[in-house]
DNA sequence: ATGCAATAGTAACAATGATTACTATATCTG
DNA sequence: CAGATATAGTAATCATTGTTACTATTGCAT
């Protein structure tokens, strides 16, 4: 376990760097407290969802997930061999499978909830209100700029870097 | 493409949901700047820090990298193929390989640092000096609350789960 | 009605990362 | 020095995710 000191880097850097390192820590807290429990941030948040909007569909999921229609697929897949979720296909339309908590499903939502709360509660147990109302600010701000960049088409091109030397 | 509406949060859920999908933000933009460069962002991360702290071991650039030992030395494995690093043995100690960049590498870096610095400063355009650092106070002590409850352990247990129904 | 484009979900495959087990080397202890 | 222990890196395996291609169904335009 040597000692590394990442080397210094710009003010803006550094601070995009540290919204990275934040939710990365908040990952890693909830993993750790949730993974005797075996399972998984992602199956938490897919159970979250579909106990928050029941009848929920899978494409509509995996758009809420911010995953792949594919991947949502395979998630619940998994949550339905759990026992913890089931799939119910829709009246009006033969092609979509509406996503329903179980009994044990809610049951775990139940007992997993309060750890969340605790979870963020302590994290921001530094910060008084005032603190997190510009900490919110600050954020959507931020997340506002970054949504118009990710729309625009920027994009770097290959051949520029293979030209030049400089 | 139904929208859908993400049901409420509470307020420090929201705050911490918040930091996960700026974080996220900043990884798809910058994803969408490089991706025609054909390099992934973990591929520049590590070229950044080889090129930063020229001679770090395989283990040593795994920890700040946060990723596995055995990840690292693949991702190693790629970045040599493609010719922008190279392993050297250490001269005093059989075991570790120090990673250098070569002069390709160091180009690549030099090509692509000014965007990443570019999109720092666009991300952050709309916060003022003062803005910026209370944004970092804010951040520093939500990372050091999340460090010290990275530590603890104190972890759900499976058994609570299975017996009471609440 | 008919045909065509769009949508919901799934299957197969490739890429990525963690985990575990292993080899080689180094260091500590007596 | 001998042997135990720790460390650096690699190999094999598994789990997860994105991508692409596919099927079934819907709904729109003529």
């Amino acid at each position: 376990m040597t000692k590394i000191c990442p080397p210094p880097l710009s003010e803006g850097r550094s601070l995009a760097l540290m919204i990275q390192e934040a939710a990365r820590l908040q990952r890693t807290v909830f993993d750790r407290r949730v993974h005797k429990i075996g399972f998984t941030r992602t199956q938490w948040q897919a159970l979250r969802q579909v106990v928050d909007l029941p009848g929920v569909s899978q494409s509509e999921l995996a758009e809420l997930l911010e995953v792949e229609k594919a991947s949502a697929g395979r998630l619940i897949d998994k949550l339905e061999a759990f026992g913890w979720l089931e799939r119910r296909p829709d009246d009006a339309d033969r092609r979509v499978k509406r996503i329903y908590a179980t009994d044990l499903g809610r049951r775990i939502h139940r007992k997993i909830t309060p750890v969340a709360e605790a979870m963020v509660e302590e994290e921001l147990s530094g910060l008084s209100q005032r603190e997190r109302e510009m900490l919110a600010k600050l954020l959507v701000n931020i997340k506002h700029r970054l949504q118009e960049m990710a729309l625009a088409n920027d994009v770097i091109d290959l051949k520029e870097l293979k030209k030049d030397n400089a």
